[in-house]
DNA sequence: GTCTATAGGAAGATAGAC
DNA sequence: GTCTATCTTCCTATAGAC
């Protein structure tokens, strides 16, 4: 059973994803939520107050999601660690609508919250692409107590393979936005043996 | 000198790039034009009406400047031809807001716009990656009339390639929204390479 | 084509009873 | 914590004079 605070959470992420926070109204995530627009007050201070609390809930389950990826794939060849995650992505958008309150928050962020958004937002972004170079410098590295492997993928240049790594994802990503899931799944399909071949070195 | 038409026009891709539908008003579009918000129903008939205006007027803008600049850089080889049109999207991009309006128009449209705005967007995305296809394959065939050069480009697949390029394309362009130009750069300079290399056959 | 005046409604937010 | 009632402000849009 959730209680009413997450219910409210749950209804404004789903409503700012649709509509953006403009365009959603207090009176539709209330009858959402089966309550009475005012009563979203007893919770929160204001809309902005809801669309940050919205937020930080969704960044820090994204933060979760990418620790428990990584933790779960630690061992698995590189390929299918870097494709897996954004296979990953592509299923989570269909059952859930965070990623699309996160997309849209962080491109186009709320006028009133810019600074608060990419506060919160840049880290974030800065800190995967910074455990994607690592991720890329250690296995040209080889991986420390792992026996040399000969077909190992050799990596040109880390902080290259990690920046068109980001790029790739953004552009699976938006598109995405398209809610055209077959569309999305044949560009990463197209898409990712040119990236793969293009970071070898 | 600009009919005040053509200023409202102006003014309201402005705002709508800056605020999306919803959070612009038409009080603010008046303001910037110097006229009264009533003034405005004298040129269209609704909010909605301006929108669909700038909308259309945005893409065909955007279809000439890409017939332009393919129709000059016909001759170029083919990667400076590929990237140069990358980064001329984001020199673009700091002079006007043209390209942020359809971004943001693109990816998240008006709720009561959605159908016409898809109707107006998904024929120009697939023209562009059409268009990209057919460069691909002349480039593998070798131009017609043209001699035969040794170190001509030899490009894997053009159907993948040109996948991939509207991903890296998507991948930079919302980088951009960041405001952040010497990021969007540093993010083109890094991925172009793995693009470059990664479609070679 | 621009204005003033205003209609009509929806938005975010508050007061106070229960 | 939820409700009803209300306040204030802003919005899109229209009417009608000039």
């Amino acid at each position: 059973m959730s209680s009413g605070k997450t219910k409210l959470l749950d209804a404004s992420r789903d409503c700012f994803a649709a509509q953006g926070f403009d365009g959603a109204s207090l009176r539709e995530i209330a009858d959402l939520c089966g309550i009475k627009k005012p009563s979203i007050y007893a919770h929160f201070q204001s809309k902005e107050d809801l669309f940050l609390q919205v937020l930080k809930r969704s960044v820090a389950q994204a933060k979760r999601g990418m620790n428990r990826y990584y933790a779960a794939n630690r061992r698995q060849p590189l390929e299918g660690r870097l494709k897996g995650l954004l296979v990953l992505l592509l299923e989570q958008y269909r059952h859930n609508q965070d990623l699309k309150f996160l997309l849209r928050t962080c491109y186009f962020p709320p006028q009133s919250l810019q600074a608060e958004v990419l506060d919160i937002a840049y880290p974030f972004l800065d800190e995967m692409e910074q455990r994607m170079t690592r991720i890329f410098q250690s296995e040209a590295a080889g991986v420390a107590g792992a026996a040399e492997s000969p077909d190992r993928k050799v990596i040109a240049d880390p902080v290259q393979a990690a920046a068109a790594y980001m790029t790739l994802a953004d552009g699976v990503l938006v598109d995405m936005l398209y809610d055209y899931p077959e569309r999305s799944e044949r560009r990463l399909g197209l898409a990712w043996p040119v990236y793969w071949r293009g970071i070898e070195g």
